[in-house]
DNA sequence: CCTCCTGCCTACTGACGAGTAAGGCTACGT
DNA sequence: ACGTAGCCTTACTCGTCAGTAGGCAGGAGG
């Protein structure tokens, strides 16, 4: 009987609610990543999740509701994984290095999660916006926490603390937009793309361009 | 009759092809930038231009059509800023200083075609963003031949050359990035946030943290 | 064996918005 | 005076979804 409702509607059926929030959640990732949020309709994705549309609004909510699900889900796992990443026992050089390298681990092993947080939700100037703002702040202020110790430690100058949250800003977007990037540029290692943009960022141009090199202490 | 005419519709009539473009495209990115392209309706942008929907259609074509026609605009003027504020004769760090601050100024002046340019097309699956693209690439490639530039000028090592495309890309997502963290924290002038990002890039963090910093040779 | 709860579906509605048909008005050339 | 070209409008059509109404099935508890 079970099986013969298998066959007939190529489902697997009547499974516990968790399961099938999940199922809704990956499909929903899915979809939204390769059309945005505008252009992916509820159809689509309840028949990419293997369930009837009526379950996504019993279970998720509204369209926009379930986007924000995702938003939140794929964003907390990423942040978990750079936090994850991170020694703090190291130096801030180390600490950012590693930082960066779970970072572009965590892009090159979850695309989708990455289209879905970067490209789609930035854009749309809805309500869900909201929760990408959020995220995306809570990334900038990890490490603008991570440059305000590391100026406080040595002393600071009042100049440059006032900055350290822009900092952290363009630190952020160079790597959302390396990420970017990367999509195009397949054949490169995530370790490389940490070691150029620590480069960049710990030395700057100048040392760089005289050959002086940052290079992580201990591996 | 003339007057008769604008109490009755609120509008000017009869105007020649070349105004009405101008003014329709003014409109729609004013409503692209404040709803996004999909939140974004036709009526809406015919409403604000003060023309009737058939006359988008007829000189600018389909919606999609003139979301490209506003890119291209936007995008356009955006280059020709950047490009008009490099002094050529100078030395990279003076190009790419006058660079920023000519990037910011612009966006500091014409906020909604930022919020067209950064939020609104980079997101968009659709083949709009072609001309984004097209337009970052041309961002990216400028940023580029500068520091291929320098990096030749110098004896270059071969690791640093590879790196060069995708340290602009880097570089031009910074810029974006603190262009968009700036509309969150007006108080800041341009000059203020190119001197932040050009320490940063420039000097990096290590050299700044000791107190080390980037001045503008002469201003 | 009944019944009720819950997972699940088919089949709708209703709104919104892109794009169009068809024609009116005016200025200018002849 | 009379076309004719081009500016401009009102008033539609029609497709596409988000969201819903209402009902079926299968298992647990009486």
């Amino acid at each position: 009987m079970d099986v013969e409702q298998r066959q007939r509607h190529g489902r697997v059926r009547r499974l516990p609610r968790d399961v099938r929030e999940r199922q809704i959640l990956d499909a929903a990732v899915r979809v939204f990543s390769a059309h945005g949020y505008h252009n992916a309709s509820m159809d689509e994705i309840s028949e990419v999740a293997g369930v009837s549309k009526p379950m996504i609004y019993a279970y998720l909510g509204s369209k926009e509701d379930l986007f924000g699900a995702c938003i939140r889900r794929e964003a907390t796992r990423l942040l978990e994984a750079v936090t994850a990443g991170i020694r703090v026992e190291l130096g801030p050089d180390m600490q950012l290095w590693h930082g960066l390298r779970a970072f572009f681990r965590f892009v090159g092993e979850h695309r989708e999660s990455w289209r879905v947080l970067h490209r789609q939700a930035t854009s749309q100037g809805g309500p869900f916006s909201d929760e990408v703002v959020a995220m995306r702040a809570r990334a900038i202020a990890l490490v603008d926490a991570l440059l305000v110790r590391t100026a406080t430690k040595r002393g600071l100058d009042e100049q440059a603390t006032r900055a350290t949250e822009a900092l952290a800003a363009a630190l952020v977007g160079s790597a959302e937009s390396l990420a970017d990037w990367w999509l195009d540029h397949p054949d490169i290692t995530d370790k490389m793309l940490a070691s150029w943009l620590m480069n960049l960022v710990w030395m700057g141009f100048g040392d760089l361009v005289e050959g002086t090199q940052w290079i992580p202490s201990a591996e």
